[in-house]
DNA sequence: GCAAGTATTGGCAGCGCTGCCAATCCTTGG
DNA sequence: CCAAGGATTGGCAGCGCTGCCAATACTTGC
């Protein structure tokens, strides 16, 4: 930069000023100043900046994984706000690994992140700690069964677990099933499969049968679930699925077999997935505002309200699978 | 860090040295500095270590976009294994726009990145100023028709167009409709087209019909559009998408609608997606390694060697839709 | 027991910028 | 024409760390 003063022939705060736009400078100067760094092709460091200044444009995001589209839309939504406002994001990914996550996040506090954003609510002690300690704005994703730290931004998975077992219900359905992932990892998953659980007690009633992979969710287990599933349990009249990838998987074994749903089988996912929904037969499911609550949280973070819950719930679609 | 090494009882320097566990030190040293450091909850900070010292532990990484698995896939490649280096990704988002990423390319050069990764070869004539004169490896992604920066690692996408099309027209479908997207922003998928009518001129024949939404790709857009297109033109025998989120939306309809496939109706799709894959009909498409390009160039932009093209082809899955 | 290493340590400049404050310039009103 | 007040400008310390170098402590071989 000091170069740029040199050949603008102005003084360091000068050319800091007029690069920055703030502060007043008159219209020649800011065109010599302008002039002199387009000449000399100056790209701004913000390391220096931010050091010298207090706050950084940069926004550490922590997601599990890349591989299910609700992060990227959680992504998406937020870098949408954050972009806008001229903030950067930095992400992390944890692979669903508690350990990692707390390396990512004393990785991207040495950063000083103007705020962090991070989805679910589960952290290692340790985690927490420096969350609550590092005096900038935490926003927690997805969830809101449980104590956030500062600000939380999400929806009930239980209760989301729970909607969906009445809505089977409802439709008269008695012998359910459920089919899932991985649980120990994906704690959100975990408790849409608690309220569910729940809510058949509820009602008097309990799993007919449960298939669960050990490993991510995905398409291809999904159906090879149910295929398992309704071999050894063929009375099974519905399947409650951890997410939508396995229940467009179960479908599509449906119709590989020739499985009428939803009058032999019933299908329920959730995430609203655009594939899901522009199936043949759209997958009844809950659509969640994952974009939405990526854009929330972002916003939140920037605001300085005080901590608190927003809640943006999930919707029930109801489809044609159930 | 100071502090800590006041109250370690050493110099700045030797707690600098134990902390980064670079150089050498004494072990009690070592355990004094570390115990001060937890005790006074300290966390490091970057920008001044980036600053005094040469390199970051940043990597810019632009995309054009996250709807589309495509790109998280990239970044999920990429991801692992400049995480498992220590390093960690700054995103960037240009929604296709090539003065969003002209912006981007500024913004994330001022962090002073170690390497930067873009998606594509089509740039403004400044953004490739910027990028070349960076002084930092650049990576461009996931295509490899056109002139490079400095590395680039990826495939051709005309010659995809051109594979599909000879696929198509060796299984003797000569009806051949095209059904794409936003061509003018996703200037890969304009080129699989031009690779595509290419090898159909060769064989002697044109496009049959054509429909080409306005709006990013999805399953719906797919859908509707193959609606429209078979109402307009009902001898059409094979539909070639701009990619198989579309491609799907194709199957659908064809399912929804009754439609034989493929002997009705022959669907080509591109990319390769789990969903597709596992499809009643698993679709006809080409796989694209995404997580293995974003490795790769991952890879790439860690080592230093010479600047240079390496192609990861896609693979034909021959699929049942044709 | 001593010189010649070798391991360990500390001091200090400086990375490139911003914030503060003082200096200078230009208006305006009387 | 002059003083007061605002606009504009420049100098310099310092953000928190690392790299360099000199100083000190400990080994080893003979």
């Amino acid at each position: 930069m000091s170069d740029v003063a040199r050949e603008a022939g102005v003084g360091e705060s000068t050319a800091s000023r007029v690069l920055r736009r703030q502060g007043s400078s008159s219209p020649e100067t800011r065109e010599k100043v302008l002039g002199a760094a387009a000449r000399l092709g100056y790209v701004p460091n913000r390391l220096a900046g931010t050091l010298a200044s207090t706050g950084s444009n940069l926004i550490g995001i922590i997601v599990p994984s890349l591989a299910n589209i609700v992060f990227p839309d959680l992504l998406r939504g937020a870098g949408a706000v954050l972009g806008a406002a001229g903030f950067r994001s930095v992400i992390g990914v944890t692979d669903y690994e508690p350990d990692s996550e707390e390396h990512l996040v004393e990785s991207l506090l040495s950063w000083r992140p103007a705020g962090l954003m991070v989805a679910g609510l589960e952290h290692t002690a340790r985690t927490r700690l420096l969350l609550a300690a590092a005096g900038i704005r935490i926003v927690e994703m997805l969830d809101t069964d449980g104590e956030g730290i500062d600000t939380v931004v999400g929806f009930s998975n239980r209760e989301a677990g729970r909607v969906s077992a009445r809505h089977l219900i409802a439709r008269g359905y008695r012998r359910i099933a459920y089919i899932g992932h991985d649980l120990g990892r994906d704690r959100r998953a975990a408790k849409r499969r608690e309220g569910f659980l729940a809510a058949l007690a509820e009602a008097g009633l309990s799993l007919a049968a449960e298939d669960v992979v050990r490993t991510h969710s995905s398409v291809g287990a999904g159906r090879e679930a149910l295929d398992r599933l309704l071999a050894r349990h063929p009375a099974v009249d519905a399947v409650y699925f951890s997410n939508d990838d396995m229940a467009i998987g179960g479908y599509f074994h449906c119709l590989a077999r020739g499985i009428a749903v939803p009058t032999r089988l019933a299908l329920f996912g959730f995430n609203g997935l655009d594939v899901a929904r522009h199936a043949p037969q759209p997958l009844s499911t809950l659509l969640t505002p994952r974009v939405a609550i990526g854009a929330t949280s972002a916003r939140l973070l920037l605001a300085d309200d005080p901590p608190g819950v927003t809640t943006l719930d999930f919707e029930l679609i109801e489809g044609a699978t159930s």
